[in-house]
RNA sequence: GGGGCUGUAGCUCAGUUGGGAGAGCGUCGCACUUGCACUGCGAAGGUCGCAGGUUCAAUCCCUGUCAGCUCCA
């Protein structure tokens, strides 16, 4: 039976409007991590900040727990019931029919539609619900014994602190005697009775002084688990056995050898490969933050569980074919987004194998003397290959090893001190501005005005007056057009200025309200309440417009081409250039770098007209405004929208027009971190300048090798292979050449160590013929001692072999040594072949030498 | 922005006080076999990422650069 087909029918045939899953991102709340109910999606309605378009309403939300507050995701496999990823049924009513018709509904479809035996269900209500007891006792005829009054902390319902809440009631099945559990309202429900539908009426509003008052529009909200009700229905008494899982057990009985995977790992497999497809299909990408490190963490966890029963190569990711077939009709995104579900599983996967089996490696490597980490090994596993250091404590306690997680903890306070200090803030220490000023910022519009100096500070402390030319200090002003750094956009800089005073502005940035002008004074003084008049350098905040205009379409364009998992994580925009760090798991091709380039140039060949206006937080959202997910916003922001698409909140300074832009040029692309890729890319002037530098070193290139700019690439490849044969049949002419040379010559036979011996001075030689000259009289006479010598540079250069057999008796190292007390030279080797320079005499004088001490 | 690591044969990687580049797998050849698989023997395959520097001598040390990975901010 289609039970989440037979519960939206039931409800449509009594006048509810199906709405479809919303996604697991929730849209308008950015507090939560993923939407883990059926009334996420409504909640603006019940917060009152919007009216329902239909007042009956039946869902089937697909939610996720995992991560946050409580986070339950190790205990998933362990139990029969508990998920990362399922399914609510629910019916809702905003503000038409409550209690009576709530209940009714629901008992009508558990009973008719389910067919499920009256006697096996119970009740609870909230113990002050009367009004509920008595629809139960009365409208339903529920025996009184089988109806429970809980408390508050079982049976009432509330999303915060203040705002809508109400009492509820829960229906429970009673699986039978046979198993353990006792009633709700005696503490734990075991495995006996379940509660399978929560009935919530929202009724009240609570107010900041924690009084109840009542709602005029009285809501219901309920929700029942699709697994759970599934296994009530089918009489199981573990979700993973209904029908709901049953295609993918089967999958996975036949696609791994059962005999490693316990039913454990199976259930594991089976609930992470359905959060793991479910949120990459709603844009979610694995990353090392928020909603991407839970997806990691869950893909993570069944990968190493995988591992451990011996399937070390990746596997999740066939599994959303499974997926896609039985629950792609109800969720289209799966079918739809199957290859990069695949793709972004397979990469995840086989990064992490890699991650595991090279660190395992490490491990071994490193406890082979002893049985322990020292916390420099921990960190640098950690830091260095991204070995998480969870997993090294599992594995030590598995392999029973010491560890020292102290040291460890100190080495990365150690590194977090070490890269804070190392970041560019420019003020530190804000502690002795006053906080009750206020400047404005009027830049938007003007890039000149006069404006009252307000604060004036000196080495950290406030001031009234100041004179010393070549001094540094922070000016206040009461409105500014000076942009202080933010949002990725560096500061302005300019002049400050009047009859008596010439400034120049170097730095600005914002502290709370107040925007401080690091500045210089090149000449005069200034004193609090001067009237001074400021002017940006406009030729440099154009440019940055042009750039900070353009990452927005580059963040725009980014999202066309890879994806909507695409998501900004650090902007840098200055006039020489723009920086964008996003999310995305792989590098970009050439391809895909083109491609964007081509949207942006289109943008500005189309000469659009940038439009800004402020909006609440909660309407530009709902019109598709990006924003950051952790970042805070005030309650009215600024929506800047660039070229056709771009929709940004953003507080910087842009262009007018798109046309500004002139040229749009992506310089290179590379990685930052796991899952963070970065772009820089240059504007107008500079980007036509690297086109045209670009074109010129081709132009080179071509010239060079007499080859059109078309071919370079094919003259390149065969330049290469040409180089390589060339060297291959220049090895074989040096030896054959060589074994000629070795033909000619002439040996004197050493009398004291009876071994054939060759001096020779070899001017006509190059070192590596030389080389293989040396070699070859070692091959050929199995006891000989030979120096070849070459006059190059002034140097004489000495090559000294001696054959394998005679090394013990006399060997080239001994002889070179030899030759350096001699002559004074440097030089050294092996036993077997050796090199000294000689400077400052013959050659015939060495081979002299070298005659007495051989002979 | 600040660190760490990696780059060597088609693939996976060894290679320390700097001293004539290696293993395993894969490829090819030969032998065994009706054929395949297996086994044995043999061979080919290298600008040791790139460019400088230090040195008598650099895969190794130093500097720069490119590419990839990773941690922190």
């Amino acid at each position: 039976m289609d039970i989440r087909l037979a519960f939206i029918d039931y409800f449509k045939k009594q006048n509810h409007e199906h709405i479809e899953s919303s996604s697991l991102i929730p849209a308008s709340d950015k507090t939560l991590l993923f939407t883990n109910s059926g009334m996420v999606q409504f909640k603006d309605i019940f917060l009152g900040l919007q009216k329902p378009k239909n007042k009956k309403i039946v869902t089937c939300q697909k939610c996720v727990r995992a991560g946050g507050k409580h986070n339950d995701l190790e205990n998933i496999g362990y139990t029969n019931r508990h998920h990362s990823f399922f399914e609510m049924l629910g019916n809702f009513s905003f503000g038409d029919y409550f209690k009576e018709e709530a209940i009714t509904l629901a008992w009508g479809f558990l009973i008719n539609e389910l067919k499920l035996d009256k006697e096996r269900l119970y009740v609870s209500v909230h113990k002050d619900d009367a009004d509920a007891a008595n629809i139960w006792l009365k409208k339903i005829g529920l025996d009184s014994d089988k109806l429970w009054y809980l408390g508050d902390k079982d049976n009432f319902w509330q999303m915060g602190n203040t705002g809508p809440c109400g009492p509820c009631s829960e229906i429970f099945y009673d699986l039978g005697e046979e198993l353990k559990g006792s009633i709700p309202s005696k503490g734990d429900t075991g495995d006996r009775f379940i509660e399978i539908w929560n009935l919530v009426f929202t009724q009240y509003n609570r107010d900041i002084n924690n009084a109840l008052n009542d709602l005029p529009k009285k809501c219901v909200d309920t929700g029942m688990g699709l697994e759970r009700i599934h296994a009530v229905v089918e009489g199981k008494s573990d979700n993973f056995k209904t029908s709901l899982f049953a295609d993918l057990e089967k999958y996975l009985d036949k696609s791994l050898n059962t005999k490693n995977i316990n039913y454990t790992i199976k259930k594991i497999i089976m609930d992470h490969c359905r959060s793991a497809c479910f949120l990459i299909s709603d844009g979610i990408i694995p990353s090392n933050e928020g909603r991407g490190y839970v997806l990691r963490r869950i893909i993570r966890r069944a990968t190493r569980f995988l591992y451990n029963a011996g399937i070390q190569e990746p596997f999740i990711h066939t599994c959303s074919e499974v997926l896609s077939k039985t629950m792609g009709n109800t969720y289209i995104n799966l079918i739809q987004k199957k290859d990069l579900i695949q793709d972004t599983l397979k990469l995840e996967e086989e990064n992490y194998l890699n991650t595991l089996s090279r660190g395992l490696d490490l491990i071994e490597k490193l406890t082979r003397s002893r049985n322990e980490l020292t916390g420099e090994n921990i960190f640098k596993l950690y830091d260095t290959y991204g070995f998480p250091s969870e997993i090294i404590q599992e594995i030590a306690i598995e392999k029973k090893l010491k560890l020292d997680m102290n040291s460890f903890n100190n080495l990365m306070s150690k590194q977090k001190e070490l890269s804070r200090q190392s970041s560019n803030f420019e003020i530190k220490d804000s502690s002795f501005i006053d906080s009750s000023l206020k400047s404005n910022f009027s830049g938007y519009s003007a890039s000149e005005l006069s404006s009252k100096v307000i604060g004036l500070y000196a080495d950290n402390k406030p001031i009234e007056m100041y004179k010393k030319p070549n001094s540094e200090l922070l000016i206040v002003v009461e409105d500014t057009p000076f942009y202080p750094e933010g949002g990725g956009q560096i500061s302005d800089i300019g002049t400050i200025s009047n009859d008596t005073v010439n400034i120049e502005v170097r730095n600005v940035q914002k502290i709370n309200n107040v925007i401080l002008h690091a500045v210089k004074i090149t000449s005069g003084s200034i004193s609090v309440g001067d009237q001074v008049r400021l002017e940006i350098d406009t030729i440099r905040r154009d440019k940055i417009a042009i750039n900070h205009s353009s990452t927005h379409l580059l963040n725009q364009a980014l999202r066309d081409v890879l994806g909507g998992h695409v998501e900004q994580k650090g902007s840098l925009v200055t006039d020489e250039y723009l920086r964008f760090d996003f999310s995305h798991n792989k590098p970009l091709t050439l391809d895909e770098i083109r491609k964007i380039e081509t949207i942006i140039s289109l943008e500005i060949t189309l000469q659009k007209n940038t439009s800004e206006k402020n909006l609440s937080y909660k309407d530009a959202i709902k019109n598709g405004a990006l924003a950051f997910f952790d970042e805070k916003y005030s309650d009215e922001v600024r929506v800047v929208n660039i070229g056709t698409k771009s929709m940004e909140l953003c507080g910087g300074t842009h262009i007018d027009n798109t046309s500004q832009i002139r040229l749009f040029k992506v310089l290179n692309e590379t990685s930052v971190s796991t899952g963070v890729r970065r772009i820089e890319a240059v504007t107008g002037e500079k980007a036509f300048h690297s086109y045209q530098s670009i074109y010129d070193e081709m132009k080179k290139l071509s010239n060079e090798l007499n080859s059109p700019l078309n071919q370079l690439h094919e003259k390149i490849l065969s330049l290469k292979s040409g180089y390589t044969s060339h060297s291959a049949s220049m090895d074989r002419l040096n030896k054959n050449y060589i074994s000629l040379y070795y033909n000619q010559l002439k040996f004197t036979e050493s009398t004291r160590y009876k071994t054939v011996m060759y001096l020779k001075d070899c001017a006509d030689l190059t070192i590596d013929q030389i080389k293989i000259l040396s070699d070859l009289v070692k091959t050929k006479n199995k006891n000989s001692i030979s120096v070849f010598m070459k006059d190059e540079n002034k140097q004489i250069n000495c090559y000294v072999g001696v054959s394998k057999q005679c090394k013990h008796s006399y060997n080239a190292k001994q002889i070179i040594t030899q030759i350096n007390e001699q002559f004074k030279s440097k030089g050294g080797g092996s036993e077997t072949f050796g090199t000294s320079a000689v400077h400052g005499q013959s050659v015939d004088k060495i081979i002299d030498y070298l005659k007495t001490l051989l002979d």
